[in-house]
RNA sequence: GCGGGGUUAGCUCAGUGGAAGAGCGCUUGCCUUACAAGCAAGAGGUCGUUGGUUCGAGCCCAUCACCCCGCACCA
């Protein structure tokens, strides 16, 4: 198999993503550890395509699955799709429009129908573009919140909470969007500042026009609501209004004769301290109400345009009833006057109309019980939250929680199981659809035009698709679910409420760990939408970049900001790494053909093994302990820079480098040393990065010998041997030397097919030991010819030089050396030293430092200080003799 | 209003008590046969302000400034 040049990733992916399908590597099987890992995707809904938020969703969830199964644990990972209620009747019923047809023409049953041919493509076309993600989940168990299986435990859920005493039915204001045509939850509504006006209008009393002040002046940011006034209100304790109890006022417009009430929540600093009271439409208003006994009159209707209540007004659409009050209200002498207002402004968190506040009958499940137990299991410690700043916010929001209204009122969802009889209005909840009243045995009964949440199927995804209720094998198995990853902005919408729900229905927490995530957002940092026009598409990065370099940026770009920042460009980046990788693999393998592995322990343990074989595994058992480490907290981008680091700064631009000249001496020991290190190292970094580029990793490790099964089910590294410290230091040490000569080669501008020559100088026998010992090193690293290590020879006339360490570096010049240049170059450095020299003295003078800090920080100090006097003397003299020279 | 987070190299971000880091970008020189999707070298930072704790602060505490994000019934 030929490997081209550059890495072209596409024929691979294709080879490597249906040999791991039909190898069944997705599915659970039982790895050599006896724990299993589980966990429940996010499912995407079902109204459209995969963005990047899914993208990047499922690429973090995958390569925590892909570690977790190398590691050896039995891996469940649930994949799934979301019917979205409101979102995909939406998008079905625009495209039925489209075609000239309501859905009310459609009828209940036949809408339905066109969702699930909707689901059956676009649900498919989900599961199919996630695949280009190269997720490893077990497609076999691909799960839908429709599913009959899924719907039993919804009906479960609702009939038990119904049973208990949490669900209830009730008349109250509920958020109502307009244009979706349903009731909202609280946190479907978004809520955003507004620009608008505070209207003063004037409330005239009945029959008092002889008085001076004949009117009660009420301020009011919505005029058209008037039509549905049915009191004013003041603070009792308001010495302006106390001489008017009893009174009646008369709505401007209307004509309603209003009754003057006198309650505590009215705030006599804000406005004229006169509220209108609007039951129906407001809050507020509608608790005041309450207390009061006051009449409430629904003044719009399902779209927000004003009902037969509103008398002439009837018809008009909100706003632009507003606009005719005003106008009305102004001809009347009623508007006292206008401001400009700032109030927040409710809307739709899908389609963005402004919420109206709307009087009905809805399903509601009281929620503070179960909240308490929420915040229970985390406080306890059975939940942890990953970064731990999140547990904050879902306390925060727990503690304040308000009852949930579940009900829809569309038809896409699940039916509530309720059917009332319409001779006794009894409200009958079961299992089965019952055909009889349970108490007058009436026939006539009928079922429940509303269909629940979709939050509500939802927060039963851990273990509903896991065949809950009934406790079967699977379930017993994976659940609890060790964790779940999902973005911020569902943390209450769904994360909180499956702690809520799983905790209620299986006793067990529905998970051991969440990690939550940023969303993707554009350079700017700003949220990707449509209407923005700043979205990419991620399958379109997968086919420019290949699908490795676009999952891997995806993850070293994470950042713990709300938005993090995807740019194209980026990726660019990573792909550029990919054809590393491929690269560096190309030249091992062209370099073990005559390699087998069958004696690599022995190789690897060897007191053959050169100075940069110790130093290069060490530093990878370094690595890999660093990655497993990250990975373990899903630190994601930490682990993928520490392989990117490893694997380009140490491997190739060091290790690779100095085996050349070992490989190029055919039939040596050395060689197949140095074979064998470049086989371990490079097969241990594709395993430390196959969770992050599955693609790249498999193809090339399919190819190296040895290989019998996919890299996919290959053991996690495991580091064994911890760091070599002698190994490092002594390596550090020369390559050191190695930079300074390379600098000195930059800066003289020495040609770099030039061969040059290098004079080391040092006092140290251990120094002069390692020196001599691994001299080719610097050698073949520098490009020299002729290379002198010793302890007392003298600076040549002309050369350039250097320091590392203890160390003289000289590197002899035929030509004039620009010795300004070079005197430039280490006075800089000699600036340098003298500062952090100070700095050192100063602590080592203070009787306090000696004395307070650790013994081993002093030690280390009083070293750092006579490493920087040697070098700082040497390039004082040095100077010294270069200005002699001058 | 309450709460949370942030402010470190041109950009995006790591760094939680003992000599300021990475990637990208930039400058310079190189096709040195694994890789120009590359190699080598380099420039660039009083770590937002002012105080405090400490032998020692980018890191801990307080303050102010600016930015971001949640949450909240003032009509």
């Amino acid at each position: 198999m030929e490997m081209e040049k550059k890495y072209n990733p596409h024929p691979i992916e294709e080879k490597w993503e249906s040999f791991w399908e039909e190898k069944d590597y997705f599915s659970p099987h039982p790895g050599k550890r006896k724990e299993t890992f589980s966990m429940v995707m996010p499912p995407p809904n079902i109204t459209g395509v995969l963005h990047m938020g899914h993208a990047f969703n499922i690429t973090l969830q995958d390569i925590v699955v892909r570690f977790k199964r190398m590691q050896g644990y039995e891996v469940l990972w649930i994949p799934g799709i979301d019917h979205a209620g409101i979102a995909t009747q939406n998008v079905v019923e625009r495209k039925l429009q489209k075609e000239g047809f309501t859905r009310e023409k459609f009828g209940r049953e036949k809408f339905i129908e066109r969702i699930w041919q909707w689901k059956e493509k676009y649900g498919e076309r989900i599961f199919h573009q996630m695949r280009k993600f190269a997720i490893s989940c077990s497609w076999e168990d691909k799960a839908f919140t429709m599913d009959e299986s899924h719907s039993r435990a919804v009906r479960e859920v609702f009939i038990a909470l119904y049973e208990q005493g949490y669900i209830y039915r009730g008349d109250y204001i509920i958020n109502w969007c307009p244009r979706c045509q349903t009731a909202l939850s609280d946190i479907e509504v978004e809520y955003e500042d507004f620009p608008g006006k505070l209207y003063y209008i004037r409330y005239p009393f009945v029959n008092s026009k002889t008085e001076d002040k004949n009117y009660i002046t009420v301020a009011t940011t919505r005029p058209e609501t008037i039509l549905g006034d049915t009191a004013v209100a003041v603070n009792p304790e308001d010495e302006r209004y106390k001489k008017w109890k009893g009174k009646k006022l008369v709505l401007p417009l209307v004509g309603r004769v209003l009754p003057l009430i006198f309650d505590e929540y009215v705030d006599p600093d804000f406005g004229t301290g006169a509220l209108k009271v609007t039951p129906a439409h407001d809050t507020q208003d509608f608790l005041i109400g309450k207390r009061h006994n006051l009449a409430l009159i629904n003044i719009f209707n399902k779209d927000a345009t004003i009902n037969e209540k509103g008398g002439i007004y009837q018809g008009f659409e909100r706003y632009r009833c507003r606009k005719k009050i005003v106008e009305d209200l102004k001809n009347e002498g009623c508007l006292e006057k206008m401001e400009d207002y700032t109030y927040r402004l409710g809307r739709c968190y899908r389609c963005e109309t402004s919420i109206e506040p709307f009087l009905s009958t809805q399903w509601f499940i009281r929620m503070r019980e179960l909240a308490e137990d929420a915040i229970g299991v985390v406080k306890e410690g059975k939940i942890k939250f990953y970064p731990e700043c999140w547990e904050r916010n879902y306390f925060d929001w727990l503690e304040k929680i308000h009852d949930w209204c579940i009900s829809r009122q569309i038809w896409w969802g699940h039916r509530l199981p309720v059917w009332y009889c319409q001779d006794c209005g009894e409200i009958i909840v079961t299992r089965q659809e019952p055909t009889r009243c349970k108490k007058c045995s009436s026939s006539k009964i009928k079922q429940e035009e509303d269909v629940l949440d979709t939050w509500f199927s939802s927060s039963l995804w851990p273990f509903s698709t896991l065949g809950w209720p009934e406790a079967g094998e699977k379930f017993n198995r994976f659940y609890p679910t060790s964790l779940l990853c999902s973005g911020w902005d569902i943390l209450f919408f769904w994360v909180a409420r499956m702690v809520m729900m799983g905790i209620k229905f299986t006793h067990k927490v529905p998970f051991e760990k969440v990690h939550i995530h940023p969303l993707i957002g554009d350079e700017k940092g700003e949220k990707m939408s449509k209407s923005r026009g700043n979205v990419v598409d991620p399958i379109d990065m997968t086919k420019k970049y290949g699908t490795d370099a676009f999952r891997f940026s995806l993850v070293a770009l994470k950042t713990e900001t709300p938005y993090l920042r995807f740019s194209p460009d980026r990726v660019r980046g990573y792909r550029n790494f990919a054809n590393k990788i491929w690269n560096v693999s190309r030249f091992v393998l062209m370099n073990i053909g005559d390699f087998s592995p069958s004696n690599l322990t022995r190789a690897l343990s060897s007191n053959k093994l050169q100075l940069c074989d110790r130093w290069i595994l060490s530093r990878c058992r370094k690595s890999v302990k660093d990655v497993t480490l990250h990975l373990e907290t899903f630190e994601f981008s930490q682990a993928a820079q520490r392989i990117y680091q490893f694997i380009w700064q140490e491997f190739c631009d060091w290790y690779v480098e100095l085996t050349k000249s070992r490989l190029r001496k055919e039939g040596g020991e050395d060689r197949y040393i140095a074979q064998a290190v470049l086989y371990q190292v490079l097969r241990e970094s594709l395993k430390l990065l196959h969770p992050f580029m599955p693609f790249i990793t498999e193809d090339i490790f399919q190819r190296l010998p040895g290989t019998k099964e996919s890299i996919m089910i290959s053991n996690w590294p495991e580091g064994e041997g911890g760091e070599d410290k002698e190994a490092e230091e002594k390596m550090s040490l020369l390559m050191e030397i190695i930079v300074e000569i390379r600098t000195i080669r930059a800066e003289m501008e020495i040609p770099p097919q030039k061969k040059i020559e290098v004079i080391l100088r040092t006092k140290s026998p251990e120094h002069m030991r390692i020196l001599k010992e691994n001299s080719s090193y610097i050698t073949d690293l520098v490009h020299a010819e002729n290379l002198v290590i010793a302890s007392d020879v003298e600076r040549p006339k002309i050369c350039a030089s250097g320091i590392a360490g203890d160390i003289d570096v000289f590197v002899p010049l035929k030509k004039v050396v620009n010795i300004e240049k070079e005197k430039k170059r280490l006075y800089k450095i000699f600036e340098d030293i003298e500062k952090e020299l100070e700095r050192t003295e100063k602590k080592l003078t203070s009787g306090e430092f000696l004395q307070k800090a650790p013994a081993e920080v002093v030690e280390k100090e009083k070293e750092k200080k006579a490493q920087l006097i040697l070098k700082r003397d040497k390039l004082k003299k040095r100077l010294k003799e270069l200005t002699l020279s001058l």
